[in-house]
DNA sequence: ACTTCACATAAGTGTCTGCTTATCTGTGGC
DNA sequence: GCCACAGATAAGCAGACACTTATGTGAAGT
């Protein structure tokens, strides 16, 4: 469990795969597609996608040629989870969580 | 902004700075009390307060011979936002978030 | 002033990381 | 079968990281 952790704080570590996160986060995409306009070699990106898709973080579906990437929900919920256990110290008056469980809420 | 995040995941990143940090949020403590049972040298967990201080993750304050340190509410907050981006992946039936809301909401 | 104790900093070192170029694997079209 | 293209893997390398031992700093007690 503690090796999770491990996996997915190293892979959100660099900014690089942060980037390539976020970008997934705006729909799933695939490989050739998130290169565009990052300055990266192919190699790299393939790289990072390991990293990320090791650490529970991102999900790959081979579609004819090309392979598919997507965040992975589970990924997201074990840093939820995580940072659940310090909710003691998130400031009240931070309320983008509280935004979020009202959407929840509906 | 993207350059604090970098900080706190890459403080993060490492088991032996997380087991400080889940250490802390039980209650502040002095440098030496942290180190009990840690099987870690003193100039490691100086360095190692020394990074996740830098994060904004942890404060710290003289108090005579002692300095003590405790969680920062604020890098947890940061962390929190940064993860509340990505609540379109958190799956429903994670109700970690859902009790932590109830809470919050009272 | 001197010692003691808590902690920080300096300097050095092995290991890990992220990048590169080169090459391999796998899938589809002809 | 062959080629083209998407992507993975291999190997090598510069820089970063976490640790070590040694030394510095700063505050309290005598």
């Amino acid at each position: 469990m503690a090796v999770v952790e491990d996996d997915i704080f190293r892979a959100l570590a660099d900014p690089t795969r942060r980037a390539i996160f976020e970008k997934l986060a705006g729909g799933s995409m695939n490989a050739s597609a998130l290169r565009e306009g990052m300055a990266i070699s192919q190699p790299a990106m393939s790289q990072h996608l390991a990293v990320l898709r090791g650490a529970g973080l991102v999900r790959e579906a081979r579609q004819d040629r090309f392979v598919n990437y997507d965040v992975d929900p589970a990924g997201v919920a074990l840093i939820a989870q995580w940072l659940a256990k310090y909710r003691a110290y998130w400031p009240a008056r931070i309320d983008a969580l509280k935004v979020v469980l009202k959407e929840m809420d509906q």
